[in-house]
RNA sequence: GGGCGCGUAGCUCAGCGGUAGAGCACUGCCUUCACACGGCAGGGGUCACAGGUUCAAACCCUGUCGCGCCCA
């Protein structure tokens, strides 16, 4: 009914042909719905994705999150859970911005937001966005993510834009939203205040100008100078300067604190104060002090008692040179760094120009703009952080919250204990707009309409705050803003907190904090998520960062037209161990993709074998001890998947059913089959191996479904007519009454004696082709009844013709030693004595040498005392078994002559 | 300066108290009727170094060296 195959015939053909499957397949799972099954019954299971920037196009970085995301979400959904993967995008402020107005730049017109105005520009970003902003959305498609696309949200969307609002207003009601003149990060070429979290600290080469501030009415330092030295690497920030600094315990400034300098080219005079910011070792030891330009030096004003509505501001929104209380009017409108020329030239012409050095500076610059960041001071909105965070940090703190790795809450504790007030405003137009009002005396109305904000202020003119929010003050509320909170809406009631936040560990100021504080806030004391991961950055091969300035990014979108979506999500999978990073190599790529193909490959040979799918969860019926064999490991592969999941151990999930799938089913299983399959075999044991091959082919199906949604959705509808899809298929059942210990040990002993035929055969250079009889001696009746129970897998496996438990005939022979038994191939005439010998000697040294360890341990007066009983239980056990191993080896040795 | 982490096979990485593992690469053999994007077999490691704890240490502790990242 659901059948997705287009193609006529169910066979299943030569090549896989990823591309084709995956639109397909991908096409049929949207449109049926399948992403979100409804389960009303079941447990929720709930993943909110990191909203991806609207501007966005998917790098590598996206596809390690999403395909992480997915693999979650696919397994819950597969455990019968009501799985739900909430996605979107973010409107992202100023990037969107920023990319409209280039765009607006280069068109025909020319045009700037400015001379469009606002209702025009904001209306040009909306077209923007309907056209250009889907450009992830559809690329997470190819990658397989199944989110519910449904119910797709924008940070600026009516529903999601009205949260923001209402949040904001209570905020504001609560006192946790105010409005202060502090230094922010200014951005001069944006004109926005921007987060220090988009300022990125770069080291530059630059300088160290000594200037001489005269000291004001004749008063000297105790060495006699009547100057102070101070030194700058911003000299042109001196305009601003409204004192200097000097530490009280510095004895060659004591005399002149509390007296003043003239502050040279402005003529104002300025305080020498104590303040514990100038160290003595450095420089001179005293500090010129602009508490508008440096985030210190405002600290150290306020501390002087300088009101911040009084600290001078000597810089426009563009970083020019403003008028203000001294500045001459020559230098007025100029830019910062002409003016630092100026500066530099005045201050030498005077003679005040002590001397220069070079020195490597810090140098703040925006991540965007790539200026240099000017500290400024303006009117901005503030979150008090501090109040909001300590509930956040009792979270993490109370395991209500979990970090994997848990290491990670001690960056997040470091940066909350020590948070400082969030500046939410931002001089953009794209974005929440503010919903304050203003008098034109002063007065603000904060309110969730204008009409609210009206009826508060009575009948006076209002004007409506320019200024937008934070994108992350949006982003904050997406846990619950999605969900349709302020609406207390059955989705939220049943979708928060969210079960897992998959992120970057390079997230966790930015966004965890952020949705911690206002989930915990705005849901009753509810942490927005269970457990947070982070996982590491991609990298390239070579361990370096991707960067398009490097050209050494990979594109996720050019490696899946490579070797398909199902082969890039395997790699990420299997090489995401806990945050560690992960070096992309495309021969690992190449690799998984070699698996798919072998699965490919391996369901074909079923296929042209009549074995067909299951209709059953539970296991076929099986006698035959290969097919109890492999229902048990299907059990234990199944349980196994389960712990990697609970542990989030991505890696081990993907290497448990990488090894199950290849080197125990396709190496083991179908091979120990064939015979059984095998025209004039038992006809009953083969239909029930065919009954169980497609059964454990459909569990692998499923258990591979999260990591490779695409392959086995495919093989599943090849294998056979089902009525629903893999996507909402049972999990396997995983009753351990299912793994039957004997017949487990009796394929294990099987692949042990295969395993050491082929290997005595291949070092003695015997033909691969030659067919071999095989003698067994010291054989107990259980080894017999197992050896001939096995006698077809051991022909097939072994090349052997045939066995007999006679004694084997006098003459040279490769001789074989597994647990009890010893077991020849007569290769008279054909043999390398020397080189037998040679392999004997060399097993029966390391079984000698093994024994002895063990015995040497065993008779040490700690170890039988202090060690677990199981340790020394099993030392003893193994020491009889190398022992044994030794002697029958010695044996063999001596039977050769 | 503060914090986090990493140094295990040629490469990329698991393992984190009981005899060293995986994938890739490498070597030999194999056109065996699912797969050469394959099969079979094999070589390769004083687990950075030095001390210590322990019956037992790649794994725990201390220090040294080397390499990252974050914050100031």
């Amino acid at each position: 009914m659901t059948n997705p195959d287009t193609t006529s015939a169910n066979i299943i053909d030569k090549t896989f042909d990823p591309a084709e499957i995956e639109a397909r397949l991908y096409r049929h799972w949207e449109s049926t719905g399948a992403f979100r099954p409804a389960r009303p019954d079941a447990k929720p299971f709930t993943i909110v994705i990191p909203p991806p920037n609207v501007t966005g196009s998917l790098h590598i970085g996206h596809a390690l999150d999403n395909t992480l995301q997915d693999v979650l979400i696919r397994y819950h959904r597969l455990k019968g859970e009501d799985a739900l993967w909430v996605v979107g995008t973010d409107h992202a402020g100023i990037a969107t911005q920023m990319v409209v107005e280039r765009q607006l730049a280069e068109s025909t017109q020319a045009v700037t937001r400015q001379e469009m105005g606002r209702a025009a520009f904001l209306r040009t970003v909306w077209d923007w966005k309907e056209v250009s902003g889907g450009t992830i959305t559809r690329q997470l498609r190819r990658l397989g993510a199944s989110c519910d696309w449904s119910n797709e949200r924008f940070t600026m969307d009516a529903g999601f834009s009205a949260a923001v609002t209402k949040v904001f207003v209570r905020l504001y009601n609560e006192k946790l939203l105010y409005r202060d003149k502090r230094l922010v990060n200014w951005d001069p070429k944006f004109k926005t205040a921007i987060s220090d979290l988009e300022v990125e600290t770069r080291e530059v080469q630059g300088h160290f100008w000594h200037f001489r501030y005269p000291l004001a009415d004749g008063v000297k330092l105790a060495d006699g100078r009547d100057h102070i030295v101070v030194a700058t690497t911003r000299p042109e920030t001196m305009l601003g300067d409204m004192a200097v600094a000097v530490n009280a315990a510095d004895a060659r400034y004591a005399s002149v604190i509390g007296k003043f300098v003239e502050l040279p080219i402005t003529d104002r005079r300025i305080p020498i104060i104590a303040d514990d910011h100038a160290d003595p070792e450095l420089g001179s030891g005293a500090v010129k002090i602009t508490p508008g330009h440096d985030f210190n030096d405002f600290e150290v004003g306020k501390r002087a008692g300088i009101a911040a509505a009084d600290m001078l501001n000597i810089f426009d929104a563009e970083a020019r040179v403003a008028a203000c209380d001294g500045v001459p009017a020559r230098l007025v409108g100029i830019d910062r760094f002409e003016a630092r020329k100026t500066i530099v030239a005045e201050m030498e012409a005077l003679g005040l120009l002590d001397r220069v050095e070079d020195k490597i500076v810090q140098m703040p610059y925006g991540d965007r703009s790539g200026v240099v960041i000017e500290p400024w001071l303006t009117d901005q909105w503030y979150v008090d952080a501090a109040t909001l965070a300590a509930p956040a940090i009792a979270a993490v703190r109370e395991g209500k919250t979990k970090f994997v790795p848990a290491n990670w809450d001690k960056t997040y504790f470091n940066w909350m204990e020590n948070i400082q007030p969030w500046c939410v405003s931002r001089q953009l137009w794209w974005g929440h707009q503010i919903p304050a009002w203003y008098a034109d005396d002063g007065r603000v109305f904060v309110a969730e309409t204008e009409a609210e904000a009206q009826a508060q202020a009575g009948n006076i003119v209002l004007r409506r705050d320019e200024d937008v929010l934070d994108t992350w003050f949006s982003s904050a509320l997406w846990p619950f803003g999605t969900l349709g909170w302020p609406e207390q809406t059955p989705q939220l009631a049943r979708h928060y907190p969210g079960d897992v936040l998959v992120t970057g560990f390079d997230i966790i100021f930015f966004w965890v904090a952020r949705m911690m504080m206002q989930g915990i806030h705005f849901m009753d004391d509810v942490p927005p998520f269970a457990t947070v991961y982070c996982h590491g950055l991609v990298r390239d091969a070579k361990g370096i960062k991707m960067s398009k300035s490097r050209g050494n990014v990979v594109d996720p979108l050019i490696l899946i037209d490579k070797y398909g979506a199902d082969a890039l999500r395997f790699t990420l999978t299997a090489m995401e161990s806990q945050g560690r990073d992960i070096k992309l190599d495309e021969k690992r790529i190449e690799g998984y993709r070699n698996f798919a193909t072998k699965l490919w490959n391996a369901a074909r040979f079923a296929q042209s074998n009549g074995i067909v799918g299951s209709t059953s969860a539970m296991p076929p019926a099986a006698t035959a001890p290969v097919n109890r064999w492999i229902i048990g490991e299907v059990v234990e592969t199944a349980r196994a998947l389960d712990a990697a999941m609970t542990a989030f151990r991505f890696d081990d999930y993907a290497s448990t059913i990488y090894q199950f799938a290849w080197s125990r089913f396709c190496d083991w299983y179908l091979e120990l089959t064939k015979p059984l399959l095998a025209e004039g075999a038992d006809a009953g044991i083969a239909a029930e191996t065919r009954a169980v091959t497609g059964w454990a082919l459909d569990q692998i199906l499923v258990l591979l479904h999260p990591v490779m949604p695409f392959l086995t959705e495919e093989l599943w509808h090849k294998l056979g007519s089902r009525d629903h899809d893999l996507i909402v298929a049972a999990w396997p059942v995983t009753d351990a009454r299912l793994v039957d210990a004997d017949t487990a040990a009796e394929i294990d002993w099987l692949i042990r004696l295969v395993s050491e035929i082929r290997g005595g055969r291949a070092e003695l250079n015997v033909s691969p082709a030659a067919k071999l009889p095989l003698h067994v001696r010291d054989a107990d009746a259980a080894t017999q009844a197992r050896i001939r129970r096995q006698t077809p897998a051991l022909e097939r496996l072994a090349r052997i013709a045939a066995i007999s438990f006679e004694a084997a005939p006098a003459g040279g022979a490769a001789q074989i030693v597994v647990d009890a038994a010893t077991y020849t191939l007569p290769l008279e005439g054909v043999i390398d004595l020397a080189a037998e010998r040679a392999r004997l000697e060399k097993a029966a040294s390391a079984a000698e040498k093994e024994a002895a360890a063990l015995s040497g341990r065993l008779a040490s007066p700690g170890f039988t005392e202090k060690a677990k009983p199981e340790a020394v239980e099993k030392a003893r056990e193994d020491l009889a078994a190398r022992s044994s191993e030794a002697t029958r080896l010695r044996a063999a040795l001596a039977r050769l002559g």
